[in-house]
DNA sequence: CAATTAGTTTCACTTTAGTACAACTTTTCA
DNA sequence: TGAAAAGTTGTACTAAAGTGAAACTAATTG
């Protein structure tokens, strides 16, 4: 296990899940009009941590049932709330940038 | 004006905004228990584009009214209002990443 | 100054995130 | 196997995001 602090973007995330650029699969995810793929994002995150969605859950003080819908991309998230998964939850930080 | 394009970060609002770190009002945003302040990243975008709030409401599909409100930090925001703000609003990108 | 433009605030309304809990399905592993 | 743990799905509720529009208060500028 590496005990440098590990940095998931989204396009590693992306690389991982869907395969490097120019891939099929990943062309989908990048041309669709689907939005970030938030809720795998946050389970791929989780799972990093070796956490189970209920673990999850407590950190954050919500239910297990409710960290299932965001990772399936069942509800939309505010936020607030995936500040306080990724902090709260996982211990991480949360970085947000607007390139113009 | 620049032609390159610009990335806005937290941190380099907070210096613009608040001061380099160990200045005085930069300290009260570090440590307090306040949040990301949302709203006045989104404003710094939007004056950097030179836009109006009645004209980046228009390009979202909104009032200036809503987003006189999100920059005011009246209101939270969803993860795909923001992302919608941004992409479609500003034309800029919004980016993301979890540090574990 | 007067008039236009930009931003703020309020109100009424609809939609949906987030809470709480329960039942169900999958996976894990003794 | 089969029982426990992990994850999914459903329903009901309630708080708040987001819509729409209007009236008001700054700011700009002619």
């Amino acid at each position: 296990m590496k005990t440098t602090s590990k940095l998931l973007t989204l396009d590693q995330f992306k690389d991982k899940h869907y395969g490097p650029k120019g891939s099929e699969a990943r062309d989908v995810l990048e041309k669709g009009y689907q939005e970030f793929r938030l809720g795998a994002m946050i389970q791929s995150a989780r799972l990093e941590k070796g956490m189970t969605q209920e673990q999850l859950a407590t950190k954050v003080g919500t239910t297990k049932s409710y960290i299932s819908k965001l990772e399936n991309d069942m509800k939309e998230v505010r936020f607030s709330t995936l500040k306080k998964i990724v902090e709260l939850g996982l211990g991480g930080q949360l970085e947000l940038s607007i390139r113009l």
